[in-house]
DNA sequence: ATAATGCTCACGGTTTCTGGTGATTTTATT
DNA sequence: AATAAAATCACCAGAAACCGTGAGCATTAT
């Protein structure tokens, strides 16, 4: 199977669409269709083109970035989105992420970054950079990511996980065949370790390491 | 910047080793360094070429595909590997996990899929197909997948991410300049209309839903 | 052999959450 | 204007979680 990724670059900055455009042109999977240096000039392309991928600036004049995602998912809501800017700011990714864009990365990106972005956004994932995703406090995964290297013990582990499951505590110590105050412990030890007030923490934290 | 990705492929399927390499083989950014038959060999070749990217099967004789992993990671904690079967099993995606394996494929996988994979773990992040997570019925986010329709409203979309982040009650209240009794309201609100029985019921589903 | 870690259990006290029930006001929709 | 939904607040009682502290036993590492 071949499929060919349909491009169009929009943003203000002609040297960074030449940019763009040298990383992707000799790549068999992604044709180029068209650019643009303003979401109004943007839309006028997309409609006339009908690409797979936007790759959009977020500053922009006339109709910023995020105006333009709007636009584009609500008329288009097949077309994929990657917003780029300069810098990174946990206000705009809110914003674009409300406008329900598809992926964020940051201009001074490489190669690979880019091209995994595209076919992530293609195969219907999202893709936000890495970066961008340190800077959402609101990111609740990621927020206050300062448990390193603890590790786990298999009986924490074991604990961790049914409470995951909603699980209480009389429950838990009936399944594991242990007493509540044993239960307790763990769960002490292991929002200790975690450094997390409650047993949120302990969720999220489950989630993000992939233990459930 | 031109990186270029070293990959070595372990299959006991000539066929199948060829098709990946028909798939890769005219990207300028992937080298195939080698390819070997089962896990032991792989480790010889693994050791003499020393990839960036490991591709695997993982039923193989000799050394199996799940020991394998644990050999590189133990080893070679910086090679990234990549598993690939024919069928889903969540028993043996949950064997890969504890081996630290990088990504999951299924072997039918396009092209797109693949190097969306190599890029990935190249770029440090995981890859699981969606096949494989969807099996993965362990799977805490996806398990009782009932809650389809669900509206809430603003508020309790407040009340829910400051949840998520750690918060109680009395916090979210004056965070929000409204009783403790208010807040209780709509959390109680939130497990009812989501089907949960408490406050992880609620964590879970907000990053299900991607609300935080 | 000694130290460290993990697993187990206990007790008492404080805080927080959970559940039920009901009510008022505002806002939006029809 | 009437209805519905949302947001606000109250009270109470029981359940559960949180916190600290201490301790015995087995296994493992140094």
């Amino acid at each position: 199977m071949h499929t060919i990724i349909k491009v169009i670059i929009v943003d203000d900055h002609r040297m960074f669409i030449e940019g763009i455009i040298s990383l992707l042109d000799n790549n068999p999977d992604i044709e180029i269709l068209g650019t643009a240096a303003d979401g109004k000039a943007g839309i006028k392309l997309l409609e006339k083109e009908k690409p797979n991928v936007v790759l959009t600036d977020v500053e922009m004049p006339k109709v910023d970035g995020i105006t333009f995602t709007k636009y584009i998912k609500n008329h288009h809501p097949d077309i994929k989105v990657i917003a780029l800017t300069s810098h990174c700011n946990g206000t705009i990714i809110d914003k674009l992420k409300s406008a329900n864009v598809d992926g964020y990365l940051l201009k001074k990106t490489g190669k690979i970054e880019l091209l995994n972005a595209i076919y992530r956004v293609v195969s219907g994932h999202t893709y936000f950079t890495k970066e961008a995703v340190e800077e959402l406090k609101n990111s609740l995964l990621k927020a206050e990511g300062k448990n390193n290297d603890v590790t786990l013990s298999p009986r924490e582990l074991e604990v961790l996980k049914l409470i995951c499951y909603e699980k209480n505590t009389a429950t838990i110590s009936e399944e594991l065949h242990i007493s509540i105050n044993t239960v307790e412990s763990h769960r002490k030890n292991l929002m200790r370790k975690l450094g997390v007030k409650n047993m949120i923490g302990l969720v999220k934290y489950a989630i993000k390491e992939h233990i459930v």
